[in-house]
DNA sequence: TTGGGACTTGACGTTCACGTCAAGCGGCGT
DNA sequence: ACGCCGCTTGACGTGAACGTCAAGTCCCAA
């Protein structure tokens, strides 16, 4: 256990961990660092590394929660209150402890996985539910812009109707 | 105000109006009258009846409106900025303009419904992409889903390995 | 006549999601 | 040694989208 590689062949010396400071996550995934410690204050992240005072360190898994929040809030529209339903501790806390892969037992890490399974899935079914929405909205959009060319269409004819003995080659505009 | 009977047979006076207060409107939109006075102060929409210091009037065709703005709000998050580009003012002078059906010449209208025509398309166009993201979310649920799904399966494989000797037939719960 | 609703126009308060500023710390290139 | 940069933790400011309260008008039933 002292040595623990994972990708290829030489790191000598720290660990895999890969992570990454507030700043340099806030550019990879388009948010300010304000925004970034304004969600961990509501709770709806723990950056890898937390220790008051020291620089907050980012992982991977941040960066891709970090992504999710922002693609749940900016295109779906759901507030940080919900999403920090959403998303909710449970995960947080089956992320941190799939860290301690080997220490939690099976059956704690079934329920685990469970529950996250659960959660997905309600996400799934909001989000379906909001497609459903949108897709109605579209459809009355679709809908909206055919009676418009119709009446469009009918009033061109009209004129064409006028026209068309008058001055019959200005199909050209 | 002599005589006024406004559902069934004779309508002497009074054309077909049909007009609502703010009140009515706000319990059959489900917004609040606030609101909906906000959304006017923003422009997003005008009552028909508005003259200053007295009850504003609602159409039907308003309130269909706040419907929409309401919709496009909540379920595709629209910003109210974004709203009042998206239902812009041209569509709201088409819509007074409407009124004056007549007055106007052909060649107007069909300038104003052409108007109205790109705002259409270009309201649809931007619903569509918000569309595609959100399937994209979709899919990307769908797939997280999927993966804790088969790692809950192997771990459940895993426990019935070593039960099935042990006690073969839990398959009751 | 009085009172109760529903409406009006300000004006100020509130919540969310941050932005911004202040003061301080730690590394680091010159 | 110095300054700059990036980070830290407060604390206060801000724009959007309303909520809420105050004061006044109008109408209508008791």
């Amino acid at each position: 256990m002292t040595t623990e590689p994972e990708d290829a062949a030489k790191t000598p010396e720290t660990p895999p961990a890969e992570l990454h400071p507030i700043g340099e996550v806030a550019k990879r995934v388009g948010l300010t660092a304000r925004a970034i410690r304004y969600y961990e204050e509501l709770g709806l992240l723990t950056p890898d590394v937390r220790v008051k005072g020291v620089p907050r360190l980012f992982s991977a898994d941040d960066i891709q929660r970090l992504r999710e929040i922002k693609r749940l809030r900016e295109i779906a529209g759901f507030s940080l209150a919900e999403l920090s339903e959403l998303l909710d501790n449970e995960g947080l806390r089956a992320q941190i402890r799939a860290r301690f892969k080997n220490t939690s037992r099976r059956e704690d890490r079934i329920a685990l996985m469970r529950d996250a399974l659960d959660l997905a899935s309600r996400r799934l079914a909001i989000i379906e539910r909001k497609l459903d929405q949108l897709q109605a909205i579209r459809t009355t959009e679709v809908d909206h812009i055919a009676l418009i060319q119709s009446l469009l269409d009918a009033q061109e004819r009209e004129d064409t109707e006028e026209t068309v003995a008058h001055d019959a080659d200005a199909a050209s505009e």
